[in-house]
RNA sequence: CGCGGGGUGGAGCAGCCUGGUAGCUCGUCGGGCUCAUAACCCGAAGGUCAGAGGUUCAAAUCCUCUCCCCGCAACCA
């Protein structure tokens, strides 16, 4: 059975999850559901970036220590993600034994196969932007933001050869076109490696909240270096048998747009010096705004996902973060657009199908549903739906994939117009009909359900378990190409119509 | 010359790579239906595709220039 080992960032715990966040989260977990359906044996990785001095500051202001206080993030995040439904395999945090041993390993991989020296990084140190500032970015010989004179800092570091892997880069970008996507951010990077690398400083001796460097134990590794190294020994490293070796490369590394130089220059160079394989795609998301503006602390608009759960329900909110901020572009967030999508979408289109059809199989045959083929077109919509849908997928456009659902909503609501049960189940002679109708519209909505099951599996599942179909809907795969899933099959009289997504009034 | 994204009917977007009757969702207006969460279905109005120039038999789509908006460079994915 082919793999799929996906990863999204793992986030610093200064600050608590957000709408932007946990949009990131939702896409991992979509792409990682769809790929169990597709029959991947899938590994999904998320996790906790520990270390930094950021992550110290935050503590001490707390007046804790930073492992308590990094304990209790770890509880936090992973609480909600629960709430979001994120299917996550394992959650690793930079602090367990597991990851500090892995970094370790990996570092002196790096330094056996020199390309780590000692040298000194020094510069211009604002304090309140706890930062170096190039000479050129200093305002009359001061901090741009707080106009202060910085301090002139220098300090023994390791450093990492990072320009020497700039032609090794370029080549690798040239032969996997597919190592960054969308395209945009691929000529971005290669750009950047063009115009040249500078070798970076990877350790630090004035951080102790870090992981002591195993060949200089009075450093500790600089945080960007360590936390990318959550992606190996989430799966093993260094033990390269096991996990590791069924797993990595990883195919998959979903993150932010801004990071995608950390992630597309800096780890795959640490790679290459320490003879790993490289991952085989990286993509970097889009950002998605809030009524037209950055989410920003200093804006105070960082929106609490939970917030809109507890309200509307996580598959509301995956849904539409899913359909209006496509992977590959930005998106906004307003509670306008949102209760624009979750009526019209959720509401009216999936939803009233879903009532209407389990509604009529109650009214008119005491909720049995009869055996037989869809009829009219309905069999060639499911399986181009599914085709469709699995052809976007692979590509990452959950939005599109989104759409080849709705195909079959619309078509079915439309054929409930057409055929006009509530007159044919006035007609005795017409039974074969009516049962054929029914057991169409039941086929469309089991085909819907598994369709967006990836996207919303809460409602998805209702939807499945009110059909008393069988097997539980995350063990079904996509059906073949061209072939329809089997049809409801059980004799159980199905389950009571209620509303999937209440309308929400205004 | 710092880097990047975008400007398409009232709103939000697709189409642009691989030129050839401008498409989708919402909203508006008119009609139909009654199974259903006043939901569903049909039809209509509404755009000189930011502007200018160029290439071409033909440009939203390719090239050049201009204008405007937004993000990154500073907590923040």
């Amino acid at each position: 059975m082919a793999k799929f080992y996906i990863t999204t960032a793992i986030d610093y715990v200064n600050n608590l999850p957000h709408l932007g966040t946990a949009y990131e989260k939702i896409a991992a977990d979509t792409i990682a559901r769809y790929k169990r359906m597709a029959g991947f044996n899938t590994r999904f990785l998320m996790g906790n970036d520990e270390h930094s001095i950021n992550v110290e500051k935050a503590a001490r202001e707390k007046g804790m220590e930073p492992k308590d206080y990094c304990d209790q993030m770890a509880e936090v995040f992973q609480a909600v993600w629960k709430r979001l439904d994120i299917s996550y395999d394992d959650f690793i945090r930079t602090t367990e034994p597991r990851h500090v041993r892995g970094v370790q390993a990996l570092f002196r991989a790096i330094v056996d196969a020199g390309d780590v020296y000692k040298g000194k990084y020094e510069g211009h140190y604002c304090v309140s932007c706890e930062r170096f500032y190039p000479e050129k970015d200093l305002v009359d010989g001061r901090c741009p933001i707080h106009k202060t004179v910085p301090q002139w800092v220098s300090e023994e570091n390791y450093f990492f050869r990072l320009s020497a892997y700039g032609p090794k880069l370029l080549e690798h970008y040239r032969r996997n076109p597919e190592f960054i996507v969308p395209e945009t951010r691929r000529n971005e990077i290669v750009n950047v490696v063009e115009s040249g690398l500078d070798d970076i400083s990877v350790s630090r001796a004035s951080v102790a909240w870090g992981i002591p460097l195993p060949n200089d134990p009075a450093h500790t590794v600089y945080v960007w270096f360590d936390a990318l190294i959550n992606y190996i020994t989430g799966v093993g490293y260094p033990d390269v048998n096991g996990d590791f070796s069924r797993y990595w490369p990883a195919d998959l590394h979903v993150i932010g747009k801004d990071i995608t130089r950390f992630h597309c220059i800096i780890w795959p160079a640490m790679l290459l010096s320490a003879k790993l394989p490289l991952p085989k795609t990286v993509l970097g998301h889009g950002w998605v705004s809030f009524h037209g503006e950055k989410l920003s602390k200093s804006l105070g608009n960082i929106v609490n996902p939970l917030d809109i759960v507890d309200r509307w329900g996580a598959d509301a909110l995956r849904y539409f973060v899913l359909k209006e901020v496509p992977l590959f572009r930005d998106g906004d967030f307003s509670w306008e657009l949102f209760i624009d999508r979750y009526n019209a979408d959720l509401a009216n289109d999936w939803g009233n199908l879903f009532t209407r059809t389990v509604s009529m199989v109650h009214r008119y045959r005491g909720g049995r549903v009869a055996e037989g083929t869809p009829i009219e077109d309905l069999g060639e919509i499911f399986t181009s739906a599914v085709r469709d849908y699995r052809e976007v997928m692979e590509r990452f456009e959950i939005e599109k994939g989104i759409e080849a659902a709705w195909s079959i909503i619309r078509r079915a609501n439309r054929l409930v117009e057409e055929k006009a049960p509530w007159n044919v189940a006035k007609d005795p002679s017409r039974g074969a009909e009516l049962d054929a109708l029914l057991a169409t519209l039941v086929a469309a909505l089991q085909h819907v359900a598994l369709l967006l099951y990836p996207v919303m599996p809460g409602k998805a599942r209702e939807v499945w378990e009110t059909l008393k179909l069988t097997p539980s809907i995350d063990k079904v795969r996509l059906p073949a190409a061209g072939a329809l899933l089997p049809a409801h099959a059980s004799g159980e009289a199905l389950g009571p119509s209620k509303p999937l997504f209440p309308r929400i009034e205004r």
